[in-house]
DNA sequence: CTGTTAGCGCCTTCAA
DNA sequence: TTGAAGGCGCTAACAG
């Protein structure tokens, strides 16, 4: 199994290992002619340094960890949302030199299992990027006590060393709801996400001032909470429609849960955007493929993971970003959006009773 | 900054550093007395130890490495089908202690970018898990040539330590097409995946010696090939049924492609399942929230990545596992097929020239 | 500019 | 049953 080492390079170079370290570093103080043939020789030797080594040394480990939380049934790897973002966030840290290790999150806590935190130091992991939603998880205040660097996804948390990214959902839900407002529609209902995701009060908030400065009463009855799933979304929305059939749009906190919204016009009756508007939130890739495609936000997901790892690599190198960095998410239309159908809508609220 | 070391420890318990690793290694030769205080001091003071350290004399490092190749749009990560084989990869991989480490894949060959291998052997992994399709890529062979332990996904490929998981394809794509025959189909076309992917040779076999032994005639008019994405699926599909349009049921390597067959059969003003019977490869999420839900052969997905996971470690332990290993697909019924309605089919065909 | 020395934290002989 | 010594491969002082 002999890898080569700097002994070996040292060896055929005739030269110190200390001297073949500080070559391959890039340091200054070594002659032009010794580091050339030192590099030569690396490259022959197809020389790959041991960064066990060097992490003991220098106790930087050049990884960073990824935490998906919430892994559940669709969530987490399985979300459509978060490919996208790993892909950004891994090209990202691998320009830096930066390698990533994915840990297992939501394991019970008991004493089996070690800490987000333990599992950090064990790996001298220098930062941490946590995708999730759930603020409530009670893993997580211990990291972000801790020194290392923590960014996280939609989920804004106190901590030093803690920072987020995400889309600015105020100034998105606005544009949605503004979409729906200058097609015509008055009585426009939100399916929101669960009130522990910090990103569901941002929504409820951007639709409450969108509908003052835009002159439409809010009214609670079209107002429905589910749990980002397709299903609860489905179920919210027959909640909402069975109780304010005279609804004529929806704009909905994620596009899993648009689709549920979908599915259950079509078991209403409600085809779509005839008889109801629909916008989602998130713009995956499944969105472009419903039927009706669905009208949404697009979320720059690969610029969010981007951002992430470079307020990461920043906090690493002493450099402390801004404590959260909101991206903007641009309006889609597509086909679930139109204009109120008056008469349409009339007659399936009679189907409907 | 300052951990807890084995020395900590030792000081603490009036041991010798060398007592404190063999307490909490576990090993026999040490006082029942001795152990105990040791394990309880190291409880107190949160012990982790140093895996850099441990690896550097151990030349274990307990991180198996994930390449998820083909990242480009929609692929990798990305995936629909990725996320759940990376969740029971992950949970497998955890419950025996293992660490992974994800590897940004397909990065130009240069002189930049280390290959496969290299990114292996500095991180000194242990054995690393290849997702992906395309046998072509030109970076893989580095690794199978190496002694490092590697699995891959639907994807054989030769090598001492080169290992491979995926499911009975043939025997999938025989139920799917005894399924619509039952039904009465008896012209069933194909829209497959492209031949790099050794998949798509299996399937195409399976789907061959399914007409056969119930039959039916072998029509290479109605076998079109994709690139595995929805967009692709529909184009072939669209080619596929004005060639023939008298194909009342097709068979789709992939879930994604299907969507695209469903919406290439919209646009023709077919109905799903009246007109056309649709039969898909996976089960993703997506398939049962198409309108119709798509009828697929399920992959057990967290089981082939917990499959992966132990053909690794038990490669890793020098234990060789089958070269090959195989799960089952099992057909689910949903609404994209059902018996085919002649006179639909034949007032579509009259339409559609 | 280059080499010598020391040590990162841990495991593994070898003695006691 | 325990301890002492040595070394994994690398970097970081400190000398020359």
């Amino acid at each position: 199994m002999g890898r080569t080492t700097l002994k070996d390079i040292a060896e055929k170079a005739g030269v110190s290992v200390t001297a073949v370290s500080r070559a391959l570093s890039g340091y200054p103080d070594i002659g032009e002619e010794t580091r050339g043939r030192i590099l030569r020789i690396a490259e022959e030797l197809n020389y790959q340094p041991n960064i066990a080594a060097r992490t003991l040394v220098t106790h930087k480990s050049g990884v960073m960890g990824l935490f998906v939380l919430g892994r559940a049934k669709g969530e987490g790897f399985s979300h459509p949302f978060s490919g996208q973002v790993i892909n950004g966030f891994l090209d990202e840290l691998t320009e830096d030199g930066y390698d990533m290790m994915v840990f297992k999150a939501n394991r019970p806590p008991d004493s089996e299992n070690s800490s987000y935190l333990d599992l950090c130091r064990r790996r001298m992991v220098e930062g941490a990027f946590l995708m999730g939603l759930r603020t409530d998880d009670p893993w997580l205040s211990d990291l972000t006590a801790s020194a290392i660097p923590i960014v996280t996804m939609d989920m804004p948390l106190a901590g030093d060393m803690t920072f987020s990214v995400g889309c600015d959902s105020v100034s998105a839900v606005h544009a949605a709801i503004r979409h729906l407002a200058d097609l015509g529609h008055k009585r426009i209902g939100i399916v929101n996400g669960y009130k522990e995701a910090s990103i569901s009060l941002e929504r409820f908030e951007g639709y409450k001032s969108a509908l003052t400065s835009l002159g439409l009463p809010f009214d609670p009855t079209i107002v429905a909470e589910a749990d980002f799933t397709a299903a609860g979304g489905r179920q919210a929305f027959l909640s909402l429609i069975d109780k304010a059939p005279d609804m004529t749009a929806v704009f909905v906190s994620s596009d899993l849960m648009a689709l549920g919204v979908l599915e259950g016009a079509r078991e209403r009756g409600l085809s779509v955007p005839e008889d109801l508007s629909v916008v989602g939130f998130d713009n995956i890739e499944m969105a472009a493929m419903s039927s009706p495609p669905l009208t949404t936000l697009d979320q720059p997901r690969y610029e969010l993971g981007q951002t992430a790892a470079r307020m990461l690599i920043s906090a690493c190198s002493g450099i402390t970003p801004p404590s959260r960095v909101l991206l903007k998410a641009n309006l889609i239309v597509r086909g679930s959006t139109a204009k109120p159908n008056k008469i349409k809508t009339g007659e399936v609220i009679e189907k409907a009773h």
